[in-house]
DNA sequence: TATAAAAATGAAATCGGTTTCAGACAGTCC
DNA sequence: GGACTGTCTGAAACCGATTTCATTTTTATA
């Protein structure tokens, strides 16, 4: 005998539309998943009634069946900066063709805020989690976080934005040396070579990267390194009012301004602002992310883009490859572009 | 005799743990979930088998049995908007309070694509929906749309963003009315009377309410409503700038613009700037929302703040209530407050 | 010490799906 | 007409927890 289950609450299930059908829950859940053949009639009235009462099965009792609940976890830094709000969009979509949910979680840059995270997505048995920037610079330098990440991979792979050699896990990253290469390349063509670099720590990889071709873009220029027109700091407005305001206190002053991020460069802005100078007459104003922030300063901002709708889509292609136990590219590279708007011109003699 | 269940996969359960302590799962279940009491002694035991493995029960099997989640689904217009960005963390961090999770859908204002994600919400059993912004207006107007919403509540409570006296869920509002006094009273104050009103659409409930309150406000105070000063449009930069370009091209400048968010803001002080204006020298513009925007202009803006933290926590307490069944106020309000910066000044005679 | 009350525990049912397995039925072939 | 194949279908097991219910063990009371 089939087990008979009491209709108490007010939900539907599977057995509601058995019941109604008159088949059984095997036959409804072969019309839902179309996983085996049914009867051409039979399948039309099951899915008449599935269709009347705006039927959805339950994902909890599915996933718990399936051991897929094709739901990718991801975790930001801090969905507030445009930078990630605008990478998790993309990814949302892309998932969304590709059929699956996302969730999003902010880690805040809080170690324990992120490992805790990684544990409610292994709880929720997601399909994948993919790591945005955060603490994937600590994978090298924190054993114990290392550990953490590598005990999640065992049973979920782990997709990281930011290459890093030892790290236990795949990547997609950006090709943060072309992007450097773009806005060098950009700025030289219109004849400066007294060039700064603001804001970014060296910790953080993708910065590391930058600064790396920057010196050898210089040297291949012939161009000599000046130390003092590197200021690090952070990410942030103020960090860039700062760095740049040291900058425009020197003698020798740059004639052009490489700010780590588009926050950064719109406290740039304001100090070339405050220093009486002109953008982009005197001193042309550069930058890298191209969020929508690059719209909203005067002048606006020439960034390098990232092309988000195709990194979220690598993104989202990788994670669902790998849940499915497909092989995977370790590394796998975006190319980035340069949108050119009114902060950057050719430099005065 | 207990069933027996087949160590198959490596992901351990709490049978596993059961049998390592040589326990039921009950009882495992009960150390797991405090829910009654068991000996002192084998509580410890179980506890610390539980430590070794960093057990963590599955989400979607708790979920199951249990009938609650602890997740509280948000559906936002678009999380690229800092205005939402900001109210998502905000809820977040409540929720993480609450010991609650929280899960994030962007509708990008499609109205398809919120229906569909509130089926998600359903199928995932979220144990309740928060809908901020998007397609709220349309719950009075698109009858198809109020209807599903008002299926939706039948089975799981829903939470929304902005009044609407017919929607057929629950609100936190934020009180609007109160949100355009502070900004007048600023502006009136400062000596000015010549008030422009820059974007929005006023089929926007949030819009309406402001510019009802503007009118109000100005008559109050006997200052004659100027029909021109009111440019409509939408909430980004251009349109902010293409209503002021219209307003500075009047014989009769204002001497203050009142901008409906900081996006509008950022257009209005591009398009003074380029009429050869000062702000706030020549020109006051004060706007609503206090997101990072206002840290990035410059002038910096004067901008209404909407407390988040405490916005997102009324919002995320009333969705827990209500998913408890608890008796919750069908509308609630929270108050701004002025956050005054570099872009308002007494107005020159 | 006998007995009643309280505490602790395991077996089994349950949540809502999917899938395996085996049987029923229909059609094909010789 | 009997054996064989292939298509459909339902019962039952399973996923991994929680919870009820009945039973056993402890503790408290007389």
């Amino acid at each position: 005998m089939e087990k008979v289950r009491l209709n108490t609450g007010k939900t539907i299930t599977i057995y509601d539309i058995a019941k109604e059908a008159g088949v059984s829950a095997s036959t409804v859940s072969r019309v839902l998943t179309g996983s085996a053949s049914v009867r051409q009639e039979k399948k039309q009235r099951i899915q008449e009634i599935i269709d009347k009462y705006n039927f959805k099965p339950n994902a909890l009792a599915k996933g718990l069946s399936d051991t897929a609940t094709n739901t990718i976890g991801i975790i930001v830094a801090d969905v507030r900066n445009p930078y990630y709000s605008a990478l998790f969009v993309a990814c949302e979509m892309a998932a969304e063709r590709a059929g699956y949910n996302v969730a999003l979680a902010n880690s805040l840059d809080v170690k324990e805020r992120e490992k805790s995270q990684l544990d409610i997505y292994l709880q929720q048995k997601v399909d994948a989690i993919i790591l945005m920037g955060g603490r994937v610079d600590d994978l090298i330098t924190d054993d114990a976080y290392a550990e953490k990440v590598r005990a999640v991979c065992k049973t979920t792979p782990v997709i990281v934005t930011g290459k890093l050699d030892k790290a236990p896990v795949r990547s997609v990253v950006i090709n943060e040396a072309e992007a450097m290469n773009l806005v060098m390349q950009h700025l030289i063509e219109q004849g400066h070579e007294k060039i700064a670099l603001v804001g970014g720590e060296m910790k953080v990889a993708s910065t590391y990267y930058k600064y790396q071709r920057y010196q050898e873009i210089l040297k291949k220029h012939g161009i000599e390194v000046h130390g003092e027109y590197v200021v690090n700091g952070k990410y942030d407005p103020d960090s860039g009012y700062k760095a740049t305001n040291k900058i425009l206190d020197m003698k020798d002053k740059p004639t052009a301004i490489v700010a780590i991020n588009d926050f950064a460069a719109s406290g740039a802005l304001r100090s070339i602002r405050e220093h009486h100078l002109h953008v982009p007459e005197d001193i042309s104003v550069i930058s890298f992310d191209n969020t929508y922030i690059t719209d909203l300063t005067v002048p606006k901002l020439t960034s390098v883009d990232y092309n988000y709708d195709n990194y979220g889509e690598m993104l989202i292609q990788t994670a669902i490859a790998a849940s499915k136990g497909e092989k995977v590219e370790d590394v796998q590279r975006v190319d980035p572009s340069l949108v050119i708007r009114e902060s950057t011109a050719p430099c005065k003699k």
